[in-house]
Order: C-alpha cells, then structure tokens, then sequence
DNA sequence: AGTAACATTAACAATCATGTCAGTAGGAGG
DNA sequence: CCTCCTACTGACATGATTGTTAATGTTACT
C-alpha cells in the first residue's frame, strides 16, 4: 500500500480550507460536514477534527477564510485602478465576481444557515478595513473615508450579495438581462464620483 | 388527560406553517425539523410528516407561503399608494420591513442552505406577478411594466434583501446608520420616478 | 347507534454528522 | 539507530433528523 504522507499542520489547514470553499461554492453550505471536506482531501474526518479542534473550529477558519480571499480580489483591483489600470467598472464587476463565484455569497448564506450570524462581523470589518486602507493608499494621507464612498460600498456591496443569491432567478422572471444589477451598481458609482468631481471643481 | 383535539387538515398545515415561519425568522434555517415545528403546534413530528408527506413537503409548502406572504405584504402598500394613501417611500419601506421581518431573507438564505435553489424561481415570479398586476390595476390597461419600474423593482428587492441579511453588521462597520440602506433606496425609486415625470411632460 | 374516514400518536428503524479514544506510523533530532 | 513528537486512522459512541408502521381515538355521515 502506499505510504501515507505526512502533512505540516499548515498544509492540512489549507488544503481542507480550499477543499471546504469548493464544496461551498458547489454544493451548497448543507455539503460542508466533516466527512465530505475529507474526502476531498483524501484523509478522514477525525483528521479535521485533529486539526481544527472541532467541526465549528472549521467553521470558523472557512469564514476568516473566505472573507480574506473575497476582500484581497476586490482591494487588489482597486490598487490597480489606482495605478491606471482599471476602470471604476471594472472594480464593480470585480465586486460582482468576487461574490458569485469567489464564495462571497455562499459564504453569507452558509453563516446564516449554521446560525453564525456573529461571524458576519468580521467580514463586515474586513470590508471596511478594505475600504478605509484603499483610500489611505490613494489619498495618502490618514483622511478616513468620505461618506459618499462608504455608501457606494454599501450599495454596491448589497446589490452583489443579493444578485449572487437571487439574481439569476429574479432577473430571469423580471425579463430583465442577467446583468441589470451590475448596470445598476456601475451608474450608482459614477454618480456618485460625478458628485465628488462636480463638489471638488 | 385533556382529549386531543382534532384538527382539519387545512387548520393542520396553516398552523404548521405559521409556526414553522416563526422558527425560521428567529432561530435561522437549521431550527425548522420537523420535531421543533411539531412542538410549536403541540403535535409530533409523525403527525407533520402526515400533512406534509416529507420534511421536503413542508419546507416546499412553507417556501410557497413565504413567497406570498411577503409579495402580498408589498402589494398590499402599493394598492394603498395608489389610492392616496401611501407614498414611494413607504413602498419601499414595506418591501424592506418584508424582509427583515417577515421572513424574505430568512426565506431565501433558507432555501440556499437546504440546497432548494429551484425553489428561488416561483419566489421570484411571484416577486414579477406582484408587479404587473399593480402596474395593470394602476394603468387600468393591459400594458406590461416598463423597464423603469422593473429596474427600480430589482433595485429595491436586492438592497431589501442584502440589508435582512447582513445589512446590521455592515453598517456598523461601515459606521453609517443603520436605515442608510432604506434611503438609498428611496432615492433610488425617487429619482426613477422623477426620469418618467420629465419624459411625460 | 353504527360505521367509515382519517387525524393522531407511540414505538421502532435507518441514516448521518459529530465527537472520543486508543493505537499506528512517519519524520525529525539526538 | 533510537526516541520522541504528533499527524493520522479505525472503531466505537452519541444525539439528531427523517421515515415507517400499527394502533387509537375523534369526527362526520347514514
């Protein structure tokens, strides 16, 4: 038989987190158990539970997890954007893709479907933790968000939750073209940057 | 021993589903099984799995009745907006306090944790039936609603259900106050019905 | 009253997720 | 090579959820 390797305990971590996200994203938070994130890593569920304690210990990984992997894909197009090469468009699409397919939305559902309505918190700090770091990158000086940027957050970050979570079936049934929502979130933007321009000349 | 009362099917499923939607708004998806809706009704879980046939007989069922309650709730405002007795704003707000409290997002962060995401469809019909009967009943004509009011009817649903489910925890972050989501919307409807005003006139 | 229909329940079975524990084995350091 | 640490596993225990079945009691109808 083959011989068993023998992980470091941060490679097991990470391979079960991305193996749990996966499963997340595929089949949804009720496939997320113990044994199904060990299949995938080809060890048993007992090795999860020596590695994160308990099965809310993953839990709780896969949430900071996953709002980290969220955030950095969104912060790094607004560095980019920064620098010239991205459009404000462009870092609300990011936002869009960051939520439906990167598990930003089955991440929500998935906290609110195990009751973990707490872990929620963090990923609303590391939103604002996002923003708050962005604009000190672009202003830099350590001049805290305006209000009109917190609320295009706000909006924009809203709107792609609820299109990763019914934005397929309620766009479809409004005979609306499946991308209205980011429509919507981009003219939303470039008002609100029309508003800023327009009070700073 | 007090004599069992005997209910009527239609009274079994009605109490059932009212008490079932409770356990969801205030425990979240994982509190509504079978035995904890039965104690809710002072019945056994054999007794629900007879009404409803199977555990997925009665989240289907209380899919169905969520989706009208919470559509018939919103139409409810608008039939009283268009006789005079409710602005734009309280439209919106009704569609927001559907959610938050009526069970709209607990409804759809449920059906995504059950892994029903089929179910999300008929919601969401329902969400388009809702508006073209109003639209009708208000033109007093057979003409569908334009795209306007359809855009500002997705608008208005996504930010309503991004704000039940994480709005709390993202404002705080954010540091806004917690109904910004709400006025956003407001504005939203507000400026959309302005755009038609002006192409009217 | 008698009877048929059916709402209701207790008891039991099956499945599944989580968790415990004792023991095995791989890899690093002496 | 020997030893210690620990990643890892298999077997077992537990509690929860769903489902089945046979029996009981209530209600409507004749």
């Amino acid at each position: 038989m083959a011989t068993r390797r023998r992980l470091s305990p941060e490679e097991s971590r990470a391979g079960a987190l991305e193996a749990a996200r996966n499963l997340l994203i595929e089949a949804g938070p009720q496939a997320v158990t113990l044994k199904a994130v060990g299949a995938r890593v080809g060890r048993t569920h007992a090795n999860l539970l020596h590695h994160f304690g308990s099965a809310a210990g993953l839990q709780h990984a896969l949430g900071v997890y996953l709002a980290e992997s969220v955030c950095d894909r969104i912060a790094a197009t607004i560095r980019a954007s920064r620098s010239g090469g991205a459009s404000p468009r462009m870092i609300v699409d990011q936002a869009f893709d960051a939520f439906d397919g990167e598990g930003g939305g089955a991440l929500v559902s998935w906290l609110l479907a195990t009751g973990q309505e707490d872990a929620l918190e963090p990923f609303a700090k590391a939103i604002h933790q996002m923003i708050e770091t962005v604009h000190k990158e672009e202003l830099g000086a350590d001049q805290p968000a305006n209000r009109d940027a917190l609320e295009s957050t706000l909006t924009v970050v809203l709107l792609a939750l609820g299109q990763s979570l019914i934005g397929g079936p309620l766009s479809s049934a409004l005979k609306l073209p499946s991308h209205t929502a980011r429509d919507i979130a981009e003219r939303f933007v470039d008002d609100s940057l029309e508003k800023v321009e327009q009070r700073g000349a």
